[in-house]
DNA sequence: TATTATTTCTAACAGCGTTAGCAAAGATAC
DNA sequence: GTATCTTTGCTAACGCTGTTAGAAATAATA
């Protein structure tokens, strides 16, 4: 008899629906605006059901992080196994983010904009976690080939990211676009600055 | 008869108290949990009595927004008149920048960390224009400098502070502190590899 | 002192995240 | 096929948020 089966499969189909409507509203009117209550009207069931599925509207909201994390990481190694000298590894990876970014800014606004980024979550949630390690062997790559291959590294890693993110987090909101070419120009100067910066 | 400067004074003397309450508040919990109610309760006052003062809760934010400002450009400006050479300048204006926003965790919070930044606010708030000003003159002088002084004015002007604003957004939260000497070397590291991407 | 203007408060509206407890529907056993 | 039990979903509430209409209390004027 296939009831545990039928139900199961219409739990997982409710908690399609759940994501479902909350990307839709998401990105139809912004995640500050996404609420329970909103979801449950979408889904066409009661406010309670959601909690059935997700511990709280947080929970939710991580579900979309961590699917962002995933295809932002597929997108830095994809980057980075373009290249073979570890410092053009680092230009590529910077291409990928703000490719990524700008490609997917629900996803983006999500990860970096709002909420909880960096913090404890950097380490608990897998899906970070990888993209962090990512981060970190790609930096230790490129300072191992510099003269000063010391315990550096993390603060490097934090300063290539910290320099990728504040590069897209303004010009994912701005509002008057400069041309594409422009764009592109400033990251590679910024980025093989830095890169040069870490050779030094 | 002076009944109505007696007045004023004590609508003033309100308007204060709101501000001191609200500050307390978001320094001790957060800006997030800051509420109207809280402040109410602060003030010993019912709560339509804020809202003769400031139209909404944003402008109480933007008041301190504005102040925030207001302090990082004096601070960019102490910066910029200690050097000559306008790649200097920018160097002096990122540790300025940095320091601010290490020893004002509170301002830069509400600066850039919620709410909004850049977009419209940028062009209509005069404090806000003022610290764009400063910045935008200044990478121009960098630039015109260069061997390409053209319109990549702005573009410039906006990688340039996004790597401050990255650089510094990720470390105003950071639990696990580093060195501040390898902090300070870091961004000096960053910054430098920028001046020196904008000459070439 | 009586009237008018101002200040302040109470109470509400509409929304939020979250949860306790009940009603309805489904599955099982007889 | 009916009765029992389990699961599912809903109603209604709690406590919080920003905001505002309208009444009450206070202060200034005539």
């Amino acid at each position: 008899m296939g009831v545990a089966e039928r139900k199961i499969r219409h739990k997982e189909q409710v908690r399609g629906a759940i994501l479902q409507s909350a990307w839709k509203i998401a990105t139809e009117e912004g995640w500050q605006t996404l609420s329970i209550r909103k979801i449950a009207d979408a889904i066409e069931y009661s406010v309670p059901v959601i909690y059935s599925h997700f511990e709280n509207k947080e929970a939710i909201l991580l579900e979309f992080t961590k699917e962002g994390f995933t295809l932002l990481t597929q997108e830095l190694l994809k980057g980075k196994e373009s290249e073979q000298e570890p410092g053009c590894q680092l230009v590529k990876m910077a291409k990928a983010y703000w490719n990524f970014a700008f490609e997917n800014k629900e996803y983006y606004q999500l990860m970096f904009g709002l909420g909880m980024p960096a913090c404890e979550m950097v380490n608990t949630v897998p899906e970070m976690k990888t993209f962090t390690d990512v981060m970190i062997s790609s930096i230790s790559a490129a300072i191992a080939q510099s003269k000063n291959p010391d315990a550096e590294v993390f603060m490097k890693y934090h300063a290539y990211w910290s320099i990728l993110h504040g590069l897209v987090a303004i010009q994912v909101i701005e509002k008057s676009v400069y041309p594409d070419e422009l764009k592109q120009k400033v990251l590679q100067d910024a980025i093989e600055g830095f890169v040069r910066g870490i050779g030094g």
